[in-house]
DNA sequence: AATAAGAACAACCGCGAGCTT
DNA sequence: CAAGCTCGCGGTTGTTCTTAT
């Protein structure tokens, strides 16, 4: 015999849905997400219902806000800590959620792997440079903020920004964040940027590179390359190697390009964050 | 102005942990 | 103790919006 289900409604919310879906919450409070269903109020899953409150309707969320560039550096930095916790990381951005982290680390991915994919004229040569130090695998990078501030600037520039505080507020909360520091000059752990909790590790090739980092014809193992970069061969472009180094190194080398013509090709934000990161001992 | 590509956002699904019966 | 249920999390997919050509 079969009993006929009610219908589970699917899709976007109407704005009458989460009325009552609010008016649950106030009556009960943010629990018996299914109850809302066997008592037909709604046509929904508690599971669809939760993740509708959590997501959408809940009070003092960041709704349609973009992620400050402090918020974007305090994600990088907590994705590198926790991995892909995002409920954990989305504790430390008040406003918001697991989901909002997730999509804009998954937006973020998106942009660098469609980045990384794209050759880069060899004639564009990046200004900003990185030094690798082999025996503590850390990039150290002397840079113009100026380059590396876009979405800061757009945040401070925009009347309605919100900008996430209360990391500030609460320097415990993150107390290895130095927001505020200046001095532009980086040291990123490049184990946390690159794969979390795991060791750096360079493939036979790359670390072949690495010991010939001071060759001056190093260069002309991969092709032609314009004369008009730094050409000493002692420093690496802040290229892909910081987020693939296993891989791309050598393409890193070759890809040495202008800060121009790179920055108008890369994400806007990507180097937002990178700012004043804390070597592995401050881990 | 039309179209394509990319980015951002919203929602669903599967799984596992924890609680209740 | 085991089965069932609820909830929360992370991955994934689909849709909409924005930007570039």
């Amino acid at each position: 015999m079969e009993v006929r289900r009610e219908e589970i409604r699917k899709g976007p919310w109407k704005a009458e849905e989460d009325e009552v879906l609010i008016n649950h919450v106030k009556k009960y409070g943010p629990r018996e997400w299914s109850s809302i269903r066997s008592k037909g109020l709604l046509q929904r899953t508690g599971k669809s219902c939760r993740l509708r409150w959590v997501n959408k309707l809940r009070p003092n969320l960041k709704n349609g806000c973009k992620f400050s560039a402090e918020e974007e550096r305090l994600v990088i930095e907590l994705q590198g800590q926790f991995g892909n916790k995002w409920a954990k990381i989305a504790t430390y951005l008040p406003g918001r959620t697991d989901n909002d982290v997730k999509n804009f680390w998954s937006s973020r991915q998106k942009r660098l792997a469609r980045v990384l994919k794209t050759p880069k004229p060899s004639s564009e040569i990046i200004e900003n440079q990185v030094q690798v130090n082999q025996s503590n695998p850390t990039f150290d990078l002397k840079c113009d903020p100026s380059v590396f501030n876009s979405s800061m600037e757009e945040e401070l520039s925009k009347p309605h920004s919100c900008s996430s505080s209360s990391y500030i507020d609460n320097p415990g909360m993150v107390p290895f964040l130095d927001l505020v520091h200046e001095e532009p000059y980086l040291q990123i752990p490049l184990p946390q940027l690159v794969q979390p909790q795991q060791e750096l590790t360079f493939s036979p090739a790359d670390q072949e590179l690495l010991a010939r980092i001071d060759d001056p014809f190093l260069l002309d193992d991969f092709g032609a390359v314009d004369p008009a970069g730094p050409g000493d061969g002692s420093q690496l472009s802040l290229g892909q190697s910081m987020f693939d180094p296993a891989g791309s190194l050598t393409k890193d080398v070759k890809n040495q390009m202008s800060s121009d013509t790179f920055f108008d090709d890369f994400p806007a934000d990507i180097f937002d964050h990178i700012d004043s990161l804390p070597g592995p001992s401050g881990w």
